[in-house]
RNA sequence: GGGCCAUUAGCUCAGGCGGCAGAGCACCUGACUUUUAAUCAGGGUGUCCCAGGUUCGAAUCCUGGAUGGCUCACCA
């Protein structure tokens, strides 16, 4: 057997594990009967004191001196100091423990102390190696810096990066949080098939995948949303999915192919409330989770206290870029105006394209706080009911948070006749060559037909969610493995 | 896809004008029985991302490519 050694350093590392196999230790052990965490030896020293205790973790530090040495040792809740001295231990396994290295993970029971200066350490009596590290870890003091390597091999970035473990332990606790909100909430918890025979829900180009005993394509879901549906017709009145979905489109601080979202639907409820639901589901997991509302995001203040500002999308375009499309009374007057501000068109958009681009372009990075945006076109909304009031909109809203868009949300569509003709619209576009635009879903029409009560849903992106509540600059920074090209 | 930047030891990084490949940590040898970025003495361990080119001579200059980061475009 020959074995490719990455550097001088996995050469000493092989060697020494020939050498143990040699005595009879064994290099990679079995359990190690752990009585106390790093962390539990901290806050029960007092307790502890000179008691003996067992742990054990990966080495992290070590410190000779001739007949006695130090070591820190990691475990999951953090790091404590062993001290092994001869005196105690013996010549034979005094050896032993120096020849240990960086990254090996020990188990070591022994008396709790504190040194001269001060910190708690285990004085043990005896330890076993439980698993050799082969491979050298990065450095000490500046740790894993290679945006890369820190991704691609995120294991490191956990054990040297501690900071990096916080951010999947709030990442952790958000989820946990959101499922415990809606469950207490009377809400049901569901799953629904990753692979669809039509992938709807979304605005998006999917994944295509095959099954090979039916012989067909299937899609990967880029939402949650038509199947969430179905169940509210099926009877399911308050619902909600936790789950991965999938896009087949670019990658960039703000988005990952394949990302994770909670869809939630509730009867006899609309966009109105949904909006209550977003933003306090959202400032309560921050006040439970982080102890505040109030906090900041690359270096500047954000403030996720109640009520968040609401308005509607044509006063925000007007706001902002001074355009008031309430005023343009057709689809080529809007497009001589998109002309005019630089945008590319190709000539058959709709008023309520354009007015949506503008606010794409021009407004959505601006929104700091959290902000609603309410009131969509009906052309750039085709799951959500007209509104009331102006069939031209829509009763739909988004939520932005540090100009990121966190949640999308809606009174649903539940005509079917007007559901059809939003299908056929979009099956237009499609056929023009627009990927993007929603396929026709008869099986989901036949559902609608048979009766859906009113109903509002919401949809929030979890991954951006926990960037603004980590303080992230990357969804990469929230996502353990994200999406990278292969080497 | 376009633009800019990066890639040098296991890790973090230096290497004006082209002239023997460098530091800290880690590692190896030795000393040291409460240290803590331990200390002291000694040791450089390398496909300078890859492939061409220019040149007496390339980590350095040129061309092409790879991967990554930022950004614009695309995209929720």
């Amino acid at each position: 057997m020959s074995i490719e050694y990455h550097s001088d350093q996995e050469f000493y590392r092989h060697k020494k594990i020939e050498e143990l196999i040699k005595q009879g230790v064994q290099p990679y052990g079995d359990k190690y009967k752990v009585t106390h965490s790093s962390q539990e030896i901290s806050t029960e020293f007092a307790a502890l004191e000179g008691k003996q205790t067992s742990t054990a973790g990966r080495i992290m530090t070590k410190r000779g001196h001739g007949k006695a040495g130090f070591a820190h040792i990691q475990d999951s809740q953090g790091r404590i100091q062993v001290y092994a001295r001869q005196d105690n231990i013996g010549e034979n396994d005094y050896k032993f423990f120096q020849s240990l290295d960086i990254g090996d993970i020990i188990g070591v029971t022994g008396e709790v102390f504190k040194t001269r200066t001060g910190e708690i350490t285990i004085n043990i009596s005896s330890f076993r190696l439980l698993s050799k590290a082969l491979r050298p870890l990065p450095e000490k003091w500046h740790g894993l810096k290679d945006t890369e390597l820190r991704y691609r091999q995120r294991y490191l970035d956990l054990i040297v990066n501690p900071e990096v473990r916080k951010v999947f332990i709030i990442r952790s606790k958000v989820i946990q949080y959101i499922r415990e909100y809606l469950t207490k909430k009377g809400f049901l918890e569901v799953e629904t098939p990753v692979m669809h025979n039509i992938a709807g829900g979304a605005t998006a180009r999917p994944f295509i995948t095959h099954h090979n005993a039916l012989d067909i394509d299937l899609y990967m879901r880029i939402a949650t949303e038509l199947h969430l549906k179905r169940l509210v017709v099926g009877g399911m009145e308050k619902v909600f999915e936790l789950g991965r979905i999938f896009r087949n489109e670019g990658i960039s601080t703000n988005h990952n192919p394949e990302f994770t979202t909670v869809e939630v639907y509730q009867t006899n409820a609309d966009y109105e409330d949904m909006m209550k639901l977003t933003e306090e589901l959202i400032a309560s997991a921050a006040q439970e989770i982080l102890g505040t509302t109030k906090i900041s995001y690359q270096g500047r203040k954000l403030d996720l206290s109640l009520p968040w500002r609401r308005k509607s999308l044509l006063e925000i375009v007007k706001e902002i870029t001074g355009v008031d499309f309430s005023n343009i009374a057709n689809d080529a007057e809007a497009r001589k105006i998109a002309l005019q501000h630089g945008l590319e068109i190709e000539g058959n958009e709709k008023k309520g394209e354009i007015t949506f681009t503008f606010f794409e372009k021009y407004c959505e990075d601006k929104l700091w706080d959290p902000t609603f945006i309410k009131d969509y076109p009906v052309e750039v909304s085709p799951l959500a009911r007209r509104s009331r009031d102006n069939p031209q909109f829509t009763d739909r809203f988004e939520t932005f948070i540090a100009g990121k868009e966190v949640a999308n949300a809606f009174t649903e569509l539940i005509d079917p006749l007007d559901q059809r003709e939003r299908f056929e619209q979009q099956v237009k576009k499609r056929t023009a060559g627009d990927e993007e635009a929603h396929m026709m879903d008869e099986d989901f029409l036949t559902a609608l037909e048979y009766g859906m009560p009113p109903t509002g849903g919401l949809g929030i992106g979890i991954d951006r969610v926990i960037m603004v509540l980590t303080d992230s600059p990357s969804i990469r920074d929230v996502i353990l493995f994200p999406t990278m090209r292969p080497l």
